[in-house]
DNA sequence: CTGAAAGCGCTTACAG
DNA sequence: CTGAAAGCGCTTACAG
């Protein structure tokens, strides 16, 4: 007994397919449910020619294992949740795709989420999606850290761009990066610079701050921290006045939307970029060597990050502990951005 | 019981907390486990006082109703799911965040997966999610319409920028913009145009198309198509050399990543935009008011769309069928990348 | 208002 | 190699 032939419009309601259990399989093999799980899950376990049997009759009735059934028992989903911080953060793409690639080369299922660059839903999407992952991959997560450790104690758990002691995370160094760009900088002439920085929630911007100070110290480079800032164009914007009234010649930011926004704000106020002003920014998204001048940053390996963190979060998954540890490097990347300043 | 004291870091593996059941808490209210399920659920339909208590014992127990066991009796995982042809793909910013402010208002939870740009990762991913979803929506598909018919007799199903018989479908009308888009270049007095189309799988690409070639007709307009190409700066980039065989004296790309790349190629080839050509794009994303000219285009209302979407998916799941159907356009966006073509 | 019981679709010791 | 049975955590008629 099927759906009546009259069924309306496959739009109408109502009239779905109930899909094939492994009972409807069994029933029309001739063997019990027991067999037909060993046969789809264990290949090989089983006599051959039933095995074939059975795979004949799943194929021929469009079964599709439930996941949620199949994760009870087990305990197991196959999925594993990526929380960003903010999903349309063009920063995270090749994260996004170094991620999905070794998912799908592991045979799991990924799973998006954006927290929405705000505390509240990221927490509540975790604790939401802890229930029906593997595991977890939190991206510049917002939470402080004992709330990241309390999410752990659940599920595995790796961070990417945020370091919470006692947790796995992968973060790559800054340190290379930032001492080109202030090499660069210094052998410019630039004496009295600016750090554009982020949300005060962000571990990140932090890093970046405190790496950047103990250099330009290092470098005898005068430097100053404006913010807590907005991580977006308009965040750039309204950082301009407070730029000029610092009197440095240049500026590096938090990301390299801020960075565009400052640029964008100087234009508009006929302040010359770079002659006037340098910019520098960081992560080297799409749209930063789309603009006139482009923007000279600091870019991380997100994809390679992306990837490391995923095989990570599967060693994890699989207890195996001997995930090489990888270090991933920032890289300075020279472009129109920055040049000497002015003389005055 | 709980965990020994001795635990080791919580990085460690073997030491997660099995979360609390409502076997649980029914134990520690003294109720049984129904009673829970039904304070937690049907509020009201139970005595208050031990409503209360129930409630306040999960609290303690830091209690999360584990999804997949609820949504095997019930059929139902509140969860949508938010297939993207490429979630990196700057277009669909504006649509995602509108899908998850109504997600967020209506209780559901929102599952985003990537297609990658390839129907077979799409086709794949849809019939994954398909058993974990309450429902489907499809953005931008590159799926044939049997396909797609095929997965919405399982699951309902809302398409985004793509229309197939019998199956809702929320597209914005591109005519508005086009005839904008069309009178103005008339005015500056181009004659003869390119349409840049997007991949062959491309439905929107087609309707574009199709919208351009009659709306040129009506005017006068010569017209060509060139393409099928790949819907990337790279592929228009690699159009420069067609478009300036053709001798048209503007040119429509299917995206503005498209109109971006040519104008990147004909930078580089000293052709200068717009006083040789005129450029004109499609969608409005972020980069293309970042480039020299900034790109005219024309945009859909995603923001609109990704909430009309949804909220059309939830009156199918609800069985709601007086969803009310807004009309939603497309608008012409004039910035710098358009002006009359120089005379010869 | 509340409980005992059956069932959702799967997995996996336990026997044979 | 295969089957019967119990169990994963929840929901929901069905009684009372």
């Amino acid at each position: 007994m099927t759906d009546p032939p009259d069924a309306r419009s496959p739009g109408a309601s109502g009239n779905r397919k109930p899909p094939a259990t492994i009972y409807d399989i069994a029933r029309t093999a001739g063997v019990s449910p027991s067999t037909v799980s060993r046969a789809l899950n264990k290949p090989g376990r089983i006599n051959a020619r039933t095995e074939r049997r059975i795979r004949d009759v799943a194929e021929e009735l469009g079964y599709r294992r439930n996941p949620m059934a199949g994760a009870l028992p087990t305990g197991r989903t196959g999925t594993i949740g990526l929380i960003v911080s903010d999903v349309t953060n063009p920063v995270y793409f090749d994260l996004i795709h170094g991620a999905e690639r070794v998912i799908a080369s592991e045979g799991h299922t990924l799973v998006l989420a954006d927290a929405q660059e705000s505390p509240d839903t990221e927490s509540e999407t975790a604790e939401r999606l802890l229930l029906s992952v593997d595991g977890l991959l939190l991206v510049g997560s917002r939470l402080d850290d004992a709330r990241i450790l309390e999410l752990a104690e659940h599920k595995p758990l790796v961070l990417v761009n945020r370091s919470v002691p006692g947790l796995p995370g992968i973060v790559p160094d800054p340190l290379p990066g930032i001492r080109k760009a202030l090499d660069h900088l210094a052998s410019l002439g630039h004496r009295s610079i600016a750090f554009l920085s982020g949300p005060a929630t962000s571990w990140m911007s932090g890093v970046r701050w405190e790496t950047l100070l103990d250099e330009a110290l290092r470098r005898d480079i005068g430097i100053v921290e404006i913010g807590p800032g907005i991580p977006t164009l308009e965040g750039g914007r309204q950082s301009l006045r407070r730029v000029r009234a610092a009197r440095v010649t240049a500026v590096v930011a938090y990301n390299d939307l801020m960075a565009i926004g400052l640029l964008q704000a100087a234009k508009a106020a006929d302040v010359d970029v770079p002659e006037d002003l340098s910019i520098i920014g960081f992560d080297d998204i799409f749209g930063s060597s789309l603009t006139t001048p482009t923007i000279t940053t600091i870019r991380s390996p997100l994809d390679r990050v992306g990837e490391t963190a995923i095989r990570r979060l599967i060693a994890e998954l699989d207890e195996d502990d001997h995930s090489a540890d990888v270090t991933l490097f920032t890289e300075f990347i020279e472009r129109e951005s920055t040049a000497p300043p002015r003389a005055r």
